[in-house]
DNA sequence: CCTATAGTTCACCAGATGGTTAATTAATTA
DNA sequence: TAATTAATTAACCATCTGGTGAACTATAGG
């Protein structure tokens, strides 16, 4: 029977810390450079590890952005999964959603270039990923029955598509974070001071809730 | 004096005919690779041209791209000049905002990409352009202009910053669009059929003109 | 303690890549 | 028409790049 080892013994070699650690420095290595730009030997280095650990775990530098898009996925999943909508009030929620999304894309910055990489090439590392394609956003019902109840209660406008809401609330915070270098130069002023950032995220949700509320 | 030669005359050489070409060329493979993805030694066969020509006009990648970038730019807003806002009613007005963001970018999806790279790259090269620098969009002075004549004649609310709208008018249209490949497998239907455009089309007008209405 | 194997390292490679040198030829000007 | 200049081409190159073969070693199980 194998025998536990203390946590803190560190051992020399680790095949999950392995991947782990390359995970993340491809993570980085993609986000910042694309998937075009990016370089298996400076991820070797990123990581501290051999690069041939690289092929070794993941067998291609497809294989591996789609090991991090799989990742980014699912830890985004995890993170709306503890949101916990369905205890608020249909307003609330919406709100709850709203600040949500815009404080994860904030706190995830990779999320944002990783995504655009994957669209970039048409999708194709999720449409081979089984793992990420059954990621679907378990959001889309729950943000139907909110709707729904608004709707019921009077609070809400009818007619609205949970789908389209969801892909909005996403755009208004995305193209913000991820185009945010461009619309910086553009209009010459800081978008990502904390300031313009807080007003950034009222005007998102009063855009949302002014849309969603009936008044 | 220089004899004008009739434009039927096809010269086997013409520098500015050329550089249109590279031009081109590299818009189409910049956008299907992006910056990091993008090879010279393909443009130079898109282009039909041999690749020192690029060289020779554009002196490297970068600068290159950063052509590519301001043409897009220029493009966008000569179109944005022909929209003629301030002949509408404040509200028509805004509608018509709506339906040409999303039809240009439905028109020309290679400017989502390659701003999509522009910003992958902290948008240095915008930056660096004097010229995209300065093609400042005149559309938010405009904007500005008829939301005031809108809240003066009671249609509109007021506190509606023209920079949060225009920002909220593009990013429903780019997200949608930009990453529609992930997010039609993701939701597991075909965001581009014509029925989904144009219910899109729909709920992005209900939102904003939901959200500017004082109602 | 021995053995099998999973994890790791090192040295290497063929082809691609951005970029250049220098010659060549079409168009323009005198 | 000759001379000058601008546009174009072909061949080339150093370096980089994704990827691999094979040797080596820490660890787990018997």
């Amino acid at each position: 029977m194998s025998v536990q080892k203390s946590p803190s013994a560190t051992k020399t070699r680790d095949a999950e810390r392995s991947r782990a650690v390359i995970l993340k420095a491809a993570s980085e290595e993609f986000s910042l450079f694309g998937l075009g730009g990016a370089r298996i030997d400076r991820i070797a280095e990123r990581s501290g590890l051999n690069k041939r650990l690289i092929y070794y775990y993941f067998s291609d530098k497809d294989q591996l952005f789609q090991a991090v898009l799989e990742a980014a996925y699912r830890k985004i999943r995890e993170s709306e999964r503890d949101l916990n909508l369905e205890a608020l009030k249909p307003a609330a929620a919406i709100r709850k959603l709203v600040e949500f999304t815009w404080n994860y894309y904030l706190e995830n910055p990779d999320f944002l270039t990783i995504l655009n990489s994957a669209n970039l090439h048409k999708g194709r590392h999720i449409q081979e990923s089984n793992h990420a394609r059954a990621l679907n956003s378990p959001l889309i019902e729950l943000l139907g029955e909110i709707l729904e109840k608004g709707r019921i209660s009077g609070e809400f406008r009818g007619g609205i598509d949970a789908v389209q809401l969801y892909i909005s609330i996403a755009g208004l915070s995305y193209f913000y974070l991820s185009n945010n270098s461009t619309l910086s130069i553009i209009f010459g002023k800081g978008l990502m001071n904390p300031k313009a950032k807080s007003e950034r995220l009222s005007h998102m949700c009063e855009v949302i809730l002014g849309y969603v509320l009936r008044n």
